[in-house]
RNA sequence: UGGGGGAUCGUCUAGAGGUAGGACGCCAGGUUCUGGCCCUGGUAGCGGGGGUUCGAAUCCUCCUCCCCCAGCCA
C-alpha cells in the first residue's frame, strides 16, 4: 500500500504503527470544515492528508461540516465547500456529516456529565469569566457556582435549553482544573446560548455546543481513528482527551501537524473576508485570492494543487513556502496537458510586403508537443500580422533574438520574415513594422533554414479580440501576515489588463479550458466574465522566461 | 518567572550511531521552429556550547531563537 521509495512523514508513521500495534483495526479520517468561508490552498493540503491517509490505507475520510456557531455559518459556504473538495478531486461517498447531526447525542452526554459531577451550569457573564480564567502565568479561580447540586444543574441546563435564559446569561462547563497550565483545562465552556437559528436545525436549538465539546465526540460517533489537525489545536489534545474518557466512548488518536503558509499571500479566513467585504478583489472566487474557488478560476488544475500538498508534506515546523513552488507544479501539469495556441496580448502590426494581398493559407500547427495525441490545427496566414510589441526593438540590445531592422525571425510555424522598415506617428512611435518574407521557408519543411528567434503572431484579418488579465501577487511583502496592517502591503498592480488578439480556433472556446500561448503563459478562459463575442483570458502563471532575466540583468 | 510545540541548503523536505540526499530557486552549458519543455553540471545546509562514542544531524546535557494558548470562535 505505502510505496518504500517514498520518504514518509511522521502521520503516516504513526498510522503504521497504530495499525501494526492493533491500536486500530482500520483507518477512518475526517475533514471537518467551518462553513464559514471558502476553502483555501492550507485547506487543500489538510484535504489531501485527510483522504490521501485514508485511501492510502483502504479506510474512508468523511466530510464533516463543524457547525456549531450559527452566527457565522452559511448554506452558501457548505455548497461551495462540497464544491471545491469534489473538484480537488476527492469523493466522501455516503460519510457526509454534520455536527449538528450529533446535537441531541451530544445534549444527553452533557446531562451525563452533569450527573457524574464533571459538568456544571455557570452563572459569570464573559467578562467575570475571563477574570477568573487568571493569566498565561497566573492560576485561574473557581466560580462560584462550581459546587451547584447535581440536581440544581440538571435542572437549570435543561431551562437552558428550553429557552428561559438570555444569550450570555448562562453557559455549561466542564469541571476541570482552574489552575491548570493549560488554560484549555480551566473549566472550559461547553455549551453557550445563542438565540439564533442555525442553517440546518432551525430554531431547535438555543443552546449550541463549543468546538471543544463537539469535535472530539463526533470524531469518536463517526468512528475515526485519526483525527489530523493543526498545531493550534496541540494545547486542546488533552481537553480532547478528557471529555472522551469521562465518557468512556470510542476514543480516536488527535494527531497534529503544522499548517503552512504561502509567501505573498495569506491564508487567515478573517482578513479573507476583510479582503472580499472591502472591494480589494471582487469576490471569493477572484483569481488572485488563495481559495480554491480563486485558484479554479486563475487556471489552476486540481491535479497540480495535489501534486503541491504532496511536496510540501507534512511536518511539525511552521513553514513559509515560496509561491514559485505551486506555480513549478501548475507549469509541471500545464506542460503536459494545456493545448498551445498563439496570442498577441500587446498588439504590432507586421505588413509582409511582397506577400499577395487578399490571399491567406492555412498552415498546421501543432497542438501540443508534449502529447502527439493532441494533433494539429490550422492557422491562417496573411499579409498583415500582429506580434507582440516585446518581439520588435528597434535598437536591439545584445543577445535580443528578435525582430529588429534587417534582422530576419521565424514565425512560428509559418516563414522567416525580414524587417525593412517601421512606420512612425507624429511622436516618432513606431505603429507598424514592414518585412519581406521567404516563400521557401515555409513551417513545416524540413530543409529549413535556422534562424536565431521564432515569435509567435496572429493574422489580423482572422484574429478574434480578446482580453487578458495578467495577475501578480496580491501582496508585495513575503510574508503579508507579518505586516502591522496587512492593507498597507496590497499590491496596486496584481491585475493589469491588456486587450489583444487571439487565433480564431478561440470561436468555440469554453470556460475553465485552459491553454499554453506560446512564448507567453498559461491562460484560463474566465468562468465570470468571458463570452464568445467578448473572450477573456486569466493568466494562470507564465512560462519561464530566461530573457527576462538577461534583460533585467542588463539594466542597472 | 505558566503550559504546549519546533529548529537540516535561500525555500520545502529526507535522514532513527557509519560518505548529509531529493525537490523548488539560482548559476553555467547542451538541445530546440516556444529564450518553453527536456538533458548535463554546479551552487548551497545540520541554531550554539559541552558530553557519550572508534564514529553524532541522530543519544545525553546546558543554552539560544521561533511558533501557539488567557473567545460564551473554530
Amino acid at each position: 500500500m505505502t510505496d518504500p521509495g517514498k520518504p514518509s512523514h511522521f502521520i503516516r508513521d504513526a498510522v503504521v504503527e497504530d495499525l501494526r500495534t492493533g491500536r486500530f483495526p482500520g483507518v477512518v479520517t475526517r475533514f471537518p470544515p467551518e462553513p464559514n468561508g471558502y476553502l483555501h490552498i492550507g485547506h487543500a493540503t489538510a484535504i489531501c492528508l485527510d483522504f490521501g491517509m485514508a485511501a492510502e490505507f483502504g479506510g474512508h475520510c468523511n466530510l464533516r461540516f463543524d457547525d456549531t456557531n450559527p452566527v457565522k455559518e452559511t448554506q452558501e459556504y457548505v455548497d461551495q465547500i462540497m464544491r471545491d473538495v469534489r473538484w480537488l478531486g476527492f469523493d466522501w461517498g455516503d460519510h457526509l456529516y454534520h455536527a449538528s447531526d450529533y446535537f441531541e447525542q451530544l445534549y444527553d452526554w452533557a446531562v451525563q456529565l452533569i450527573k457524574a459531577g464533571k459538568a456544571y451550569v455557570d452563572d459569570l457573564t464573559a467578562e467575570q469569566m475571563a477574570e477568573h480564567r487568571g493569566t498565561l502565568t497566573a492560576p485561574g479561580r473557581e466560580s462560584p457556582y462550581r459546587t451547584r447540586s447535581v440536581d440544581e444543574n440538571l435542572d437549570l441546563f435543561a431551562r437552558m435549553r428550553a429557552g428561559e435564559f438570555e444569550d450570555g446569561t448562562k453557559t455549561l462547563r466542564a469541571k476541570i482544573d482552574m489552575a491548570s497550565g493549560n488554560i484549555n483545562l480551566r473549566d472550559p465552556v461547553m455549551y453557550r446560548i445563542r438565540k439564533t437559528s442555525h442553517q440546518r436545525t432551525g430554531d431547535t436549538w438555543c443552546i449550541y455546543p463549543m468546538y471543544d465539546w463537539a469535535h472530539g465526540q463526533s470524531d469518536s460517533i463517526e468512528g475515526v481513528t485519526h483525527s489530523l489537525c493543526t498545531l493550534e489545536y496541540e494545547d486542546h489534545r488533552p481537553l480532547y482527551d478528557w471529555y472522551l474518557e469521562a465518557l468512556g466512548i470510542f476514543h480516536p488518536r488527535q494527531i497534529e501537524f503544522a499548517r503552512f503558509n504561502l509567501s505573498h499571500t495569506m491564508m487567515s479566513k478573517r482578513k479573507l473576508l476583510t479582503l472580499v467585504e472591502d472591494g480589494v478583489v471582487t469576490g471569493w472566487d477572484d483569481p488572485r485570492m488563495p481559495t480554491l474557488a480563486g485558484l479554479r478560476r486563475r487556471g489552476y488544475t486540481p491535479g497540480s494543487i495535489r501534486d503541491f500538498a504532496d511536496r510540501v508534506g507534512s511536518a511539525k515546523a511552521p513553514k513559509t513556502v515560496e509561491l514559485g513552488h505551486l506555480e513549478h507544479c501548475l507549469r509541471e501539469d500545464l506542460n503536459k496537458r494545456a493545448l498551445r495556441r498563439m496570442a498577441v496580448l500587446r498588439p504590432l502590426k507586421v505588413v509582409i510586403e511582397n506577400y499577395p494581398e487578399g490571399q491567406t493559407e492555412e498552415l498546421e500547427a501543432v497542438n501540443n508537443p508534449e502529447d502527439a495525441s493532441a494533433g494539429t490545427r490550422e492557422v491562417p496566414f496573411s499579409r498583415e500580422l500582429w506580434i507582440d510589441e516585446d518581439d520588435f526593438k528597434e535598437v536591439p540590445p545584445p543577445k535580443y533574438f528578435r525582430l529588429s531592422p534587417g534582422v530576419e525571425v521565424r514565425l512560428r510555424y509559418a516563414y522567416i520574415v525580414k524587417c525593412t522598415g517601421v512606420e512612425k506617428d507624429a511622436a516618432g512611435n513606431v505603429v507598424a513594422i514592414r518585412c519581406t518574407y521567404d516563400p521557401d521557408s515555409r513551417g513545416g519543411d524540413a530543409r529549413g533554414r535556422k534562424v536565431k528567434g521564432t515569435i509567435h503572431w496572429v493574422s489580423a484579418r482572422e484574429a478574434l479580440p480578446a482580453e487578458f488579465r495578467l495577475y501578480d501577487t496580491l501582496f508585495t511583502a513575503p510574508k503579508p501576515d507579518d505586516a502591522e496592517d496587512f492593507k498597507a502591503v496590497v499590491n496596486p498592480n496584481s491585475l493589469e489588463t491588456a486587450q489583444g488578439w487571439v487565433e480564431p480556433s478561440f470561436r468555440d472556446a469554453d470556460a475553465d479550458d485552459r491553454f499554453q500561448f506560446e512564448r507567453v503563459g498559461y491562460f484560463c478562459v474566465d468562468s465570470r466574465d468571458s463570452s464568445p463575442s467578448r473572450l477573456v483570458f486569466n493568466r494562470a502563471v507564465g512560462l519561464r522566461d530566461t530573457w527576462a532575466k538577461i534583460e533585467k540583468g542588463m539594466s542597472p
